[in-house]
RNA sequence: UGCGGGAUUGUGUAAAGGUAGCACGAAUGGCUCUGAACCAUUUAGUCGGGGUUCGAAUCCCUGUCCCGCAACCA
């Protein structure tokens, strides 16, 4: 007997775990997570990164995570992190129980490993301006030109650093920088800045620290730390690559022979046509009150579209078959609307309405009858049942629903005109009474 | 400019040297219970130029075009 067995093309991203699984990495596990910052509402764009990294980690039967990176408190607020909670146990069906996680929990972590960097010449304390250090970054033929901080002993530079710590400097006084590469073609390399001070309330640490890492700093560390196997990112953190491994190279736990290493992967973005996807144009939408709000239904937003009806299964059914890739595309938005047509033709239950209503009357039907009629619920799925309309003389249809002068392919009433009425009778358009102003007040059939 | 990515029907996405497939769209036809859905048929593609090979979307060379980055944002 033949094995028939289904063909299965694997994305990119499947290819590469598949292959780890296959080579032993990670003891054959797999951990993703999505790390929003909490500064908006998560959006369909969003949604294409939850769905692939929840979806990987069910699929390769591993864990997944969220996690907020919330190292930016001047961005930050607690209404952001309870929605996008929301918005992503929603759409991935899963109840995250135990599974939310927050960088702030881990800056004591991350302090204690900047000070190993320091003890080993690898940051310093820079006392230049962000003015400063722009016009002193170079250009891709000249180096930058780094603070005399960068020749500072390490004593010296962790005594600077716990001032920076402790509050001795103003917003923009100090900051700590790795000592990588000066003249670097890839600027991220070029002495990044690892920490900088931002004297403002965090929603979550409140005045405790004043020093806050930056994203590169940050972001290797709270995947190492929370065990990620697959840290999956958007195309433009490309370049951001070589320092995310940096860094993780510094740090002895991260460095040992055999130690925990997570990897960066990157995928092209979501664009959707007709649709403004900007966390600032969105926000200038809700603030100006062009809507009534996130939710509403003609954002882009994942509240919003699940107000508007969607699904968690039409976006995530969206999201496996427009695929992924590290190439820049735009999708159609019809692919979005074919994904809820399709879940919801299986699922959702019928009703009749009538938004611009005209009266329709059955010439020979009894004036003083009505009758109850059986309605099919839902023609795709018998279980859900039938239930009563009632029926008699005086009806109302959509305005649309009648024309009295017709084109060729014109299926609904216009005189002469026969047409069946839903789960009732077959009726034949005699014709239609206008007012004074020529409008078509009552359509007549028998 | 430097660095890093990318290029397959209209839009996406497969094909790891061996028949270019799938989905959405579009078109035509069918259907007197949603102009939906459904059914049938059709449409249309490997960026250009060289090379390797029996055979190239795939490997090599070369050109072109597109995108990203050069924040004390993430």
């Amino acid at each position: 007997m033949s094995e028939t067995t289904e063909p299965r093309t694997l994305n990119f991203l499947e290819q590469i775990i598949e292959a780890d699984i296959a080579a032993g990495k990670h003891g054959g596990r797999v951990g993703t997570r999505f790390p929003p910052e909490p500064n908006g509402y998560l959006h369909i764009g969003h949604a294409k990164s939850i769905c692939l990294n929840s979806g990987l980690a069910k699929e390769y039967k591993g864990t997944f995570f969220l996690r907020f990176d919330d190292t930016n408190p001047a961005k930050e607020e607690t209404e952001y992190v309870e929605s996008i909670i929301d918005d992503v146990k929603w759409l991935s069906g899963d109840d995250l129980k135990d599974r939310i996680f927050f960088a702030s929990d881990y800056f004591q972590q991350m302090y204690d490993w900047a000070e190993e960097l320091i003890r080993k010449g690898k940051a310093y304390v820079c006392d230049q301006t962000p003015e400063q250090m722009k016009e002193n970054r170079g250009t891709p033929s000249e180096p930058m030109t780094p603070s005399a901080g960068r020749e500072f002993s390490p004593e010296k530079n962790l005594e600077l650093f716990r001032q920076m710590r402790d509050g001795k400097f103003a917003e923009g006084e100090r900051t700590l920088r790795a000592k990588i590469d000066l003249a670097s073609p890839n600027f991220n390399m070029r002495d990044p800045v690892m920490y900088r001070i931002v004297k403002a309330e965090h929603h979550r640490t409140g005045a405790k620290w004043i020093i806050y890492p930056m994203y590169d700093w940050a972001h290797g560390l709270e995947d190492a730390i929370e065990r990620i196997t697959h840290s999956i990112c958007t195309l433009e953190f490309e370049h951001h690559r070589p320092l995310y491994d940096w860094f993780l190279d510094q740090i002895d736990e991260f460095s040992k022979p055999g130690a925990y290493r997570p990897r960066q992967f990157e995928f092209a973005r979501l664009n959707l046509s007709y649709t403004v996807m900007s966390k600032r144009k969105l926000l200038e939408l809700v603030k100006g009150k062009f809507v009534s709000g996130w939710s509403d239904p003609r954002m882009p937003t994942i509240c919003g579209l699940r107000r508007r009806g969607y699904t968690p299964e039409s976006i995530r059914a969206f999201c496996k078959e427009i695929g992924v890739a590290r190439m820049n595309s735009m999708i159609d938005v019809v692919k979005l609307e074919n994904a809820i047509r399709e879940d919801l033709n299986k699922r959702a239950l019928r009703r009749m309405g009538v938004l611009k209503p005209v009266k329709l009357v059955i010439e020979n039907y009894p004036d003083e009858k009505s009758e109850m009629l059986d309605a099919v619920n839902n023609p795709e799925n018998e279980a859900d049942g039938t239930r009563q309309i009632p029926f008699s003389k005086v009806l109302f249809i959509e305005q649309d629903d009648f024309m009295e002068i017709a084109p060729k392919k014109y299926f609904r009433l216009t005189p002469g005109q026969e047409v069946r009425l839903r789960y009732a009778y077959y009726v034949k358009c005699t014709g239609c009474v206008k007012d004074d102003a020529g409008n078509v007040v009552e359509v007549r059939c028998n």
